[in-house]
DNA sequence: GGGTCTCACTTCACTGGTGAAGTGAGACTG
DNA sequence: CAGTCTCACTTCACCAGTGAAGTGAGACCC
């Protein structure tokens, strides 16, 4: 029988992913010294090197000035590296430093260790049924 | 066939968490005047009148600092008092305002109607899946 | 009576986000 | 060629959180 609180998907969601981050960048913080929004940057940049921080912004769903803060730390940190765009001369492209792609490494056994608690503590059903809807939610509309 | 994006369902379930927040945060300003999370601490003290700040935090799955800052600002918005605990001096007791109350009542169309949209996007059997799963993550153990 | 302990709360430096306003070099127009 | 426009990025004020260190009035023990 659902409780009163479990009609509270809103509140629920935003407690269960608050509790996810911080355990999670505590521990990619002890592995490789970034935090998860910084191991996503670097990811993104990884997959797409060259990547503006416009095209960065929209692939992690953040605004640019967002990116600009996270890019700046990461990039005072030595681990991105900012060039100038060849075409474009308002736009950056960003890199990944020898230190970038040495943090992804470090910080890979820790985000795979994590995942495989996610899925032992929700079930395999639970685990694919859940990144479903929250797929759907990331790309819900209004 | 999941992507090999659906099996990172840390950041999917981060993405789709700030997607909400942002949404209804915006949503909750323009009916109420309040954030989500002002809205959370709001709902906590309606429920438990007399509540301390420690007491809050642990509510919420906040640090204790945090709820001071939170606290802070809803004092000066006049939607929350602050009052001395009756027998432990370093405890305070909160209260709603009147204001406060009226912030409450203003937002809670604006919530079920949110959490209506949820379930439809979701569907029943999805809402009430994500509703455990999230429940799960909330109060996982490491 | 004085010293120490307790512990709810505060403060500080930091990360990470929004949204609105500003910036400035190159393209475009007349 | 001067004026205007474009638009990727930046800046600013703000909200929201962590974690470590600090504070201080009352309780407790000699």
């Amino acid at each position: 029988m659902p409780e009163p609180d479990d009609q509270r998907l809103y509140f629920l969601l935003q407690r269960a992913a608050h509790r996810l981050r911080t355990t999670a960048d505590r521990r990619c913080l002890a592995a490789a010294g970034v935090t998860t929004a910084q191991l996503g940057a670097l990811f993104a940049v990884h997959d797409e090197a060259g990547i503006t921080q416009q095209q960065l912004a929209c692939t992690l769903g953040l605004r640019e000035s967002a990116v600009t803060g996270l890019v700046g730390r990461l990039t005072a940190a030595g681990l991105l590296a900012k060039r100038q765009h060849p075409r474009e001369h308002r736009a950056v492209v960003l890199e990944l430093t020898d230190a970038g792609t040495d943090a992804l490494r470090a910080a890979q056994p820790e985000i795979d260790r994590f995942n495989t608690e996610l899925r032992e503590a929700l079930g395999d059903d639970g685990f694919t049924g859940t990144a479903t809807a929250m797929h759907r939610l990331a790309h819900w509309e209004s």
